[in-house]
This record gives C-alpha cells, sequence and structure tokens, in this order.
RNA sequence: GGCCCCAUCGUCUAGAGGCCUAGGACACCGGCUUUUCACGCCGGCAACGCGGGUUCGAAUCCCGCUGGGGUCACCA
C-alpha cells in the first residue's frame, strides 16, 4: 500500500463537547494522516435522534480547530466522498440492507423491546448467555409488510457468519471470536436509520478509510464489522484499537463526574476539551499531554510539539494498557508550556481565554495585558492570571477584603499594619514617578529607612488594593492598578480599621 | 456471570534475553531562593503482582493463578 493511500476518520456522533478521550483519538488518527500525507476525514455519526444534542455539532467542530486538529473532509468543507453526515447517506445504507436481505445474509424480525428484555431475563435466569434466535425460515417481504401493518417494530437483523472471526489488531495482535460467542445483531432499526456498526462499516469501505485507529471499548463490535465486511465484500482496513483513559482513581471520566462534584460543592473536573479551554490550558500542551497517554516516543522524550509529534508518531509505539489522567502532570506541563510559549502566541491564547470566559480584562489593551503576564510569571494555567491579578479589573467597591488577611497583615498587633499603611499613603501620594522600577526603589528605601522588613511593607499594601495576600510583585501590582486607584483603594481599606 | 483485552515506581512511561545496582517525567519528602502566591534550582524516597517453567542468564519468552479493565442495546 502506497503511503499517500493513508485515510484515517474520527467519527463522533453529535451528542455534546468534545471528550477529551475523543480528543486523543483524533489526534492520533490526525497524527497517522499528516505523517503519511494522507487524508483526515471528519464523519458526523447521526443515526440517533433520540440522543442528538441540538448545538452539539458546531461545539465538537469548534473544539477540534481550537485544538489545531484540521480536517480535509468532512462538514462545512465537504469531500469527495461526501456526503459526510450519516443522516443524509439513508439510501445508501438502505441499498446495502435491500442486497444483504437478496442474499440471505440479513433477515427481518418483529419482536418488540418488551418481548426482548423477557427473554434476555430468562437466559439470565437460567444462567445462559443470550444470543438471538436465528430463525430456521427468514420471513419474506410479505411478512415484514404485513408485520408493519399490524404495528409490530420491524428490524434487520445481519445473519453472522457461522465460522470463528479473527481480528487483526495492530496494537493487540490477533484477537479469536468463536463463532458461538457471535450474534446475529441489527443493522436496521425499526425506524429505518441504521444502527451505528452497519453504518460505520459502510462509510468506511465507501470513504475508503484504510486505518481505524479508535478506543479498545470497540474491540468486541470488531467482529461484527469483520463479519459485515465479509458479507458485503468489502475489504478490511487496518485496526489499531487504542487503550482507554480513566480518572486517576480508576474510576471513568465522565460527564456526570461534574455534576457530582458541583453537587457535593467541589470545583467541577475538566473533562471536555472545552473545559480545559475555559480552564486556561493551552492546546498545544494539552494535545502533547494526551498522546502521551498510550503513546511514547521513547527516549526519555515528553515535550513535544505537533510537529514532533508528526514526525516520530507511530502504531508500534501504541501501548496495550490503560492510562489515568493525571491532572497534576497536567498542571507541570501547561506550566512549563506558558513559560516557554513565545509572548505573542501566549497573549492570542490568553485573548482567547479572556473571550471564552467573557472576563471583564478583555477591555485591557495589548501592552496591558502583556504587562499583566508578564506580572503573574510562574502561572500554572490562564486562571492563574485571574485569582492573581484579577482585581485589577474589578471596581473598586466590589473588592472583597479576605477577613483572615485583614486580620493577619493589618489589624495584628495594635493595628501596626494600619499604621505602616497610613505612612505609605502619604508618600505614594506624593510619589509621581509611577512606573514599577520607580516604585520598587521607592518602597525598598521606605523599608530601609524605617527599619522594617520588606514584607512588613508590601503585604499591607497587597491587601489593601487586592483584598488578599496574593497578587503580583508589590510595585508591579501597584504600576498596573495606576496612581489613582491605588490611593482610592488604600483609603478604602483604611476605612476598615475605624469601621467607618 | 459469558466473551475479550491488559499487567514495570502513587501516576504517565522507557525497557523488544545479558547494556538494569531498572532510566525519565509528574506527584511526594527534604533543602535553597523569596515581597505574598506561584515559579525556579539542588537532593531524596519509590516499581518489574504471585507461582511454575524455558535458558548459562528473564522485567523481557511460555503456562497457570491473582488482579484490573472492556463488552454483552433497535447508543455510538
Amino acid at each position: 500500500m502506497s503511503s499517500s493511500a493513508v485515510r484515517v476518520r474520527f467519527a463522533p456522533s453529535p451528542t455534546g463537547y468534545l471528550h477529551i478521550g475523543g480528543a486523543r483519538t483524533a489526534l492520533f488518527n490526525w497524527l497517522l494522516a499528516r505523517q503519511c500525507g494522507g487524508q483526515f476525514i471528519l464523519r458526523i455519526e447521526d443515526t440517533d435522534q433520540t440522543r442528538e444534542v441540538a448545538d452539539s455539532l458546531p461545539k465538537i467542530l469548534q473544539d477540534l480547530r481550537w485544538l489545531g486538529l484540521n480536517w480535509d473532509e468532512g462538514p462545512e468543507i465537504g469531500g469527495p466522498y461526501g456526503p459526510y453526515f450519516q443522516s443524509e447517506r439513508l439510501e445508501i445504507y438502505r441499498s446495502c440492507a435491500e442486497r444483504l436481505l437478496d442474499q440471505g445474509w440479513a433477515y427481518f424480525t418483529f419482536d418488540t423491546p418488551e418481548e426482548l428484555a423477557v427473554m434476555r431475563d430468562q437466559a439470565r435466569s437460567e444462567k445462559r448467555t443470550f444470543r438471538y434466535p436465528r430463525p430456521a425460515q427468514f420471513p419474506t417481504r410479505a411478512d415484514a409488510e404485513q408485520a408493519r401493518a399490524a404495528g409490530r417494530p420491524v428490524v434487520v437483523r445481519f445473519r453472522m457468519p457461522d465460522h470463528a472471526i479473527t481480528v487483526h489488531d495492530s496494537i493487540l495482535g490477533d484477537v479469536v471470536v468463536q463463532a458461538e460467542d457471535l450474534e446475529d445483531f441489527v443493522i436496521v432499526k425499526s425506524d429505518g436509520f441504521p444502527t451505528y456498526h452497519f453504518a460505520c462499516v459502510i462509510d468506511d469501505e465507501l470513504m475508503k478509510i484504510s486505518h481505524i485507529l479508535r478506543a479498545q471499548e470497540h474491540l468486541n463490535n470488531t467482529p461484527k464489522h469483520v463479519g459485515l465486511q465479509e458479507a458485503l465484500q468489502f475489504s478490511t482496513p487496518v485496526y489499531a484499537h487504542l487503550p482507554l483513559i480513566f480518572n486517576i482513581n480508576g474510576t471513568k471520566m465522565s460527564k456526570r463526574d461534574k455534576e457530582k462534584a458541583l453537587a457535593k460543592g467541589e470545583k467541577p473536573p475538566e473533562i471536555d476539551v472545552h473545559d480545559f479551554r475555559m480552564a486556561g490550558y493551552l492546546p498545544e500542551v494539552i494535545l502533547n499531554f494526551v498522546a502521551l497517554l498510550g503513546w511514547s516516543p521513547g527516549q526519555d522524550r515528553e515535550k513535544l510539539s505537533l510537529d514532533d509529534m508528526v514526525q516520530l508518531f507511530s502504531l508500534e509505539r501504541i501501548g496495550k494498557t490503560n492510562a489515568r489522567f493525571d491532572r497534576d502532570k497536567l498542571l507541570a506541563f501547561n506550566t512549563t508550556g506558558l513559560a516557554t510559549v513565545s509572548s505573542t502566541r501566549r497573549l492570542d491564547a490568553f485573548r482567547d481565554f479572556l473571550a471564552v470566559n467573557q472576563h471583564p480584562m478583555q477591555q485591557a489593551g495589548d501592552a496591558q495585558l502583556q504587562a499583566i503576564l508578564r506580572a503573574c510569571e510562574g502561572l500554572r494555567t490562564f486562571s492563574d492570571v485571574l485569582t492573581k491579578a484579577g482585581f485589577i479589573y474589578l471596581p473598586d467597591e466590589a473588592i472583597t477584603y479576605d477577613s483572615k488577611a485583614i486580620e493577619k497583615v493589618l489589624r495584628r498587633n495594635d493595628g501596626a499594619g494600619f499604621a505602616i499603611l497610613r505612612k505609605l499613603d502619604a508618600a505614594l501620594q506624593q510619589h509621581a514617578d509611577w512606573e514599577t522600577a520607580s516604585l520598587d526603589q521607592l518602597l525598598k528605601s521606605l523599608a530601609e529607612q524605617w527599619s522594617i522588613k520588606f514584607g512588613d511593607l508590601a503585604q499591607p499594601i497587597r491587601v489593601a488594593v487586592s483584598g488578599t495576600t496574593v497578587s503580583p510583585s508589590i510595585s508591579e501590582t501597584l504600576e498596573l492598578l495606576g496612581h489613582e486607584r491605588t490611593g482610592r483603594r488604600i483609603q478604602q481599606a483604611l476605612r476598615l480599621q475605624t469601621g467607618t
């Protein structure tokens, strides 16, 4: 096979945002395509109208774009093998089903969900594994019409081949499933839509997909797909089932984790790509981190650019063991990522962060934002900028004073902090050159003059202007805030002493 | 429970029979730095699940056990 024949796809169903695990699947497919000069196709698996979420598609596209995973064929750009929405390919699936029906590879059944449930329950109570009982005689089309007329659900089931099926997986090796463990499964639902298995196999063939990289939870589905390919005389793509990603405690990473945390009054964990975007992570860092979950370039290499990954990626180096998503390590990656990106890139990413969060700091000009970013050196995520310097963009009256900070820094020792603050107020009012270096010089000399530690002078101001003990370095903080607002906030803090 | 997959530090992993007294990263623990919070720097702790083989030699190959995971829908 020539390398230009590599065609891979990412096939999400439009039920929400892009999950972080889905992002890794998309990335691996994308990397393979880019490395081989092949095509990365985006296909939308919208065959279940009941589960569909209205604005999910634009969200997924937006998440993919934010990550930088561009597609060569798919929604919004089309391509030679479209349409790329399964809901627009119904006619194709229908004709394939007809073909299978004609050739005896599929048959109609008329069971209601309730009847099926009874059969399954019975099998369970008898400790038998349930497999759909294939009828000796397949119902005719006329039978199907009659059943439909009588109001019974009509579905089409695939007659699985009666031999064992071997899946050749390039990560796991050969996986053999015996004939008796295979079941006749539904390929056309009673609403006329194809099931996932059916649509997926047909589209992969027609779209000339060469490699299928997907999560390992699909491994058990693969014999079904291979059976279908055999009956339809399709070719079988190269399969590569990726190890799964779990929470650090081994549970599934699910959107429900967010609800649970919220219910407990905790901060919800990031699960979807969009969550990480909102939390202030860099997309390239997320990609780098997630690539290392199940894949490793070897040679103790970890920090990789997208280009590095395109170059180093290989199916052979994908592991078999499930991984746990270590948020601490991601945070560490993001910290170095933020410390090493170019300042223009950082500014762009920060603007994006402010925009998705609709933060008032958006109003600031580039120079001011750059100054804030510089002042927040050591930040782990862009959210840190908000906790550390967000007070700058709050109206004076919206500053909330942390009671512990007030007590410890200002009120303690008979209001020693307040006393220093009062002296500082006078000195600062007279200081005209409102710029970091100059302010720094002033404050240092005052500390020396008054024979106090720098911290004993810095902390009272910090609390006065920010309400907390956390802010950028004090002189930078003052420059960022400006002379006027600094004065107002000190006055405001001073009033706390008397309670007026 | 049936079927399937997997098994190296707490976590992500390197390791493709001798280079392993098992390497890196994160976390953790100590120390340094310090103007708060972070960052940074230095040092340390820490793993081949168990039992059998095969071999001169096994983390690496084989078998069993144990453990973990996935899947058993007219959802993808």
